[in-house]
DNA sequence: ATAATCACCTGCTCGC
DNA sequence: TGCGAGCAGGTGATTA
């Protein structure tokens, strides 16, 4: 899916076209996402003003009076604007449309993805109420993961897939930031020195900013909301190039799985 | 509590 | 060229 980046470049792009608009139509065409699209959404919503949109993790959040509606993308999902009455295609499951004759309609070959609604205090939500700090936020430090991480003994890899311990970052973004940083995806979170976690959030800061000032990264299915895709893949150092030659060092780069996901990385400059 | 594995679903790529 | 295995940006649920 969409990592934070891929999710903030969506909110991004469909923000101005929708944001205090009013909904006109709920179309739920394929109900069976993750969980079931609530069946009394339309009630909820027509007629109702999106006040305003906002992400938290990999979640976009739209605000109305009413409650806030909660959209997750899973692996393959992307949102794009359209004109009302857009012939719809096999995977495009919700829409969202607008008095003013657009739409916002979502797409998920997979079904990962999600439509929750989430009520008036969405925060309280089981999904939301347990998630660790944005890692674009002030909040993510290296002190902080740094005393996060005593006594753990998972890799630093799924530590900080861990969306409890710091939200946004996935399979791509975490593996491009341990390169970066100069970590090996093996090592023991709890045998990192503070030091090395600075640097490590200092990389992810760094790696999400870019992924997004380019649109995020777009590998086979994931397109911006205008259609088009993102350019971070040509940044990438590490992720997708098993057996090609490091970047720093010109090594042939190592895959390993660690909990079922890829991890490609390269044993000279990771340690 | 923590850690590892499973499950959900479709489509595409790779190796034979 | 065809076909099955394996893999894909995520994460809650289940098991140990």
């Amino acid at each position: 899916m969409p990592e934070l980046p891929e999710v903030e470049t969506t909110l991004q792009g469909i923000s101005p076209h929708i944001k205090k608009q009013r909904v006109n139509k709920v179309i739920i065409r394929q109900p069976k996402l993750r969980w079931p699209i609530p069946a009394d959404l339309p009630q909820l919503i027509e007629q109702q003003i999106l006040t305003s949109l906002s992400r938290r993790a990999k979640y976009l959040l739209l605000h109305f009076n009413t409650g806030t509606l909660l959209i997750h993308l899973g692996m393959s999902g992307s949102i794009r604007i359209i004109a009302a009455g857009t012939v719809a295609a096999k995977h495009d499951h919700f829409e969202l449309e607008f008095t003013h004759q657009k739409s916002i309609r979502l797409t998920d070959p997979r079904r990962f993805g999600a439509v929750l609604w989430l009520g008036k205090e969405p925060y309280q939500h089981p999904l939301l109420s347990k998630l660790g700090p944005e890692p674009l936020s002030t909040s993510l430090t290296g002190d902080y993961l740094y005393q996060k991480s005593k006594d753990k003994k998972v890799s630093i890899k799924q530590f900080i897939m861990n969306q409890v311990i710091v939200t946004g970052i996935g399979n791509i973004y975490c593996a491009e930031a341990l390169f970066l940083a100069g970590i090996s995806p093996t090592r023991a979170a709890g045998n990192i020195s503070l030091k090395r976690y600075q640097i490590l959030v200092a990389q992810i800061k760094k790696t999400l900013d870019l992924a997004i000032a380019q649109g995020g990264t777009s590998l086979r299915d994931f397109v911006g909301s205008d259609g088009k895709p993102g350019y971070f893949k040509q940044e990438l150092s590490v992720y997708g190039r098993t057996g090609l030659p490091c970047k720093q060092c010109n090594k042939a780069l190592t895959e390993i799985k660690q909990a079922q996901r890829t991890t490609v990385y390269c044993t000279h400059c990771q340690t």
